[in-house]
DNA sequence: TATGAATGAGGATTCATTCAT
DNA sequence: TATGAATGAATCCTCATTCAT
């Protein structure tokens, strides 16, 4: 007669629930992060996962699903990472928006260089899945600043400040950070100012001085102290 | 064993010498262009540009290679489609060159919008080939203003500037360019006087009053008649 | 950008564990014994033993994985087939190990004439994979005879008639098997002995005598009886 | 009013009649000695001898008839390199086929060890015309023997001995000659005598006796010292 | 003769996806 | 859940061969 016996190995360093299913999500964002979507291969994410590659459609159906699930675990991240004093006057707001963006971007350097950065390329479902986190922080931007983000200069003034803040980023996360994050959110001001005067530019009923006004009073060492 | 029969279709009027080269670079630009490199196939630009899709192994030794040599001859017609008037003044050298720059783009949207506003992703050598032509367009606005554009904060100011103007563009077609390439221009300029007051920040040494006021002085209707 | 639809034929029933590896390298070996290397095409092979032609590259990486697979496994069989009595006089065992050799190639002809006799040509690698098993033969027969198989002229001597008897068992295969295993088995002796005088010519201070004297007294009908 | 003068570099180096010819037959048969037909390619052959691959077509039609014209080639060279003295014993006549064959391929070095020794492989119409050439060595030998080369034992025991001697020569020329071509064919001639007493074996209507003895004759050092 | 641009059949290899276990 | 054997569509690339010049 046999006794069933629980399986010694079976005990052995259980992951909890949905750890895998995690663990698939960090490793698939490195690896897109590091080569383009097609040079990536579902049997790398399950090799370096350490799972067989069968288990990853249990999870995303698909290799795209795996794709975008990461996307949008990338675009969330960065939300989660955003801290405001919901007190404090708009521009220092403003500031603290994009210190702690800088911090997050920075304690994901790989991740952000890549995937954050360069933006979805040319997959408007990609696109979707991350610009739509994305973009809440402009809208939340120009709300702090009182321009309504739904008009086209505003809208594209903005933008194009993301885009300069990305590339300023990228090249103070290349170069070491020879700057601290104060310094660098100091100069960010300048380029979001810069974007405001083209927008109102853009837009002959457009004022921004109001906007330009608020962020200039919270450049002050005074107002830096606060914010800090 | 492969036995090859020969095409009993007799070949047809040959073109002049080069213009097949040719055309397949011009394929090749749309067709990287619409779409990300790996879902491009070489059957299909050789079918577009009716030719066996051997003969672009024989020009260019493989698919990456007509990549490079696409990106490489779009890099190259943005620099040539550059004009400027030596003798004008520096800041109406600089509108000068965002004007022409914008119309080029907005001859070739299609490409404008993803390949060259896009940034070669990942890839290094895409990079090398495109971007080396990209730079030297900042390199000389920086000549232009008296700034040291090998300073880095010169360099990352002024590349944060040209990331906030191909958004900005990107936008303006999109759009279906709502505004005049002047007006555009305008704005562009505010985004670079921006990106300019945010490399003084980062270098506490550097300034560019000088730049600032060269640009400002050209953005008068008077000027702005000048530089039409 | 493949979709790779799933196959709605269902799988028949599952073999073996391992069957199709098998298999595949059994197809192979014929296949390559059919033809030369580049003539034989991987869908062939697949297409031969019923299999989807990915599994090949699952199991071998490569077609030449396949190919060095085959060949090992050839020479494996080369050598399983031999069957001596330890317990006879070496000259016996010697007509033994000959007489085993030669029903394994006659019972596996194709195979025979063309991998085996034909050795590898000019590749390093499946040389290796199949002549390591050869030579355990050739250096098997040298030390039965007390020769060292180390020794250049014994090793040139002992090479030379295993040539001799691969091109003479062809000739035997391919005559149709005209006269006994046991004649064609005589006549090997007779090159081996003309092998053994060569190597001692080439090798002044080599003695051979001792080694064919005890070929020699094998080769009596009373001796061959007892080796049948 | 121009004259036409002759094109100056029309007469520079033009090749002699059929030059060209011989050149491509030449770089083939290193190519086709150094590795397998289907890795030899057209481009790598006109590359080597300096022509446009077109010319080749010109010659030889296709790569398979220049691959011929190159075997044939090879195997001629290698009749026309014996040299016997027709007034000498026959077994004196067989010591210097053997010299000059040995010399030859000592010359040849790299053809021979790859295209000559180790045969033409599966292909019958190379077989055919390289193999034309080799045996009729053997021929030759079984005459001056005053045996009869149509007898299946007699063609078996020297086509035999034919590879054996294709095996020392290949291990004494690997080896970088370690001994003197005298030596080497001294020891030729007891492959030959136990490839001679194999058919014999094989035959028992066929008596080798006369021939043995005529070659031991030979095999002195007053013999050697007439067929230096 | 000589060139090399142009052709296109054919082959090896990759990899997302399925499914029996 | 988890595995990995099995599938096969799709792709890049090679290279013998042709032919206009």
């Amino acid at each position: 007669m046999t006794v069933t016996r629980p399986n010694p190995k079976s005990r052995r360093a259980r992951p909890a629930k949905g750890a895998l299913r995690a663990k698939l999500i960090t490793v698939a964002l490195e690896a897109f992060a590091t080569r383009p979507y097609d040079e990536v291969t579902v049997g790398d994410i399950a090799a370096t996962a350490g799972v067989a590659h069968g288990l990853l459609f249990h999870y995303f159906d698909s290799k795209r699903g795996l794709y975008l699930a990461a996307l949008e675990h990338a675009g969330e991240q960065l939300v989660v990472a955003h801290r405001t004093d919901p007190e404090a006057p708009a521009g220092a707001q403003v500031r603290q928006l994009l210190g702690s963006h800088l911090a997050h971007l920075a304690e994901h350097e790989h991740v952000a260089l890549n995937l954050i950065l360069r933006g979805a390329g040319n997959d408007a479902a990609a696109y979707q899945a991350f610009e739509r986190n994305r973009w809440k922080m402009t809208d939340w931007v120009a709300g702090q600043l009182g321009l309504d983000p739904e008009r086209p200069a505003v809208r594209s003034g903005i933008r194009s400040f993301a885009r300069a803040a990305d590339e300023a980023t990228a090249q103070w996360l290349a170069a070491g950070r020879p700057i601290g994050t104060d310094a660098a959110v100091d100069g960010m001001i300048e380029l979001l100012v810069g974007a405001l005067r083209a927008a109102a530019r853009w837009d002959g009923e457009l004022s921004v001085d109001a906007a330009v006004e608020e962020l200039r009073r919270a450049d002050q060492p005074l107002a830096r102290e606060l914010t800090a």
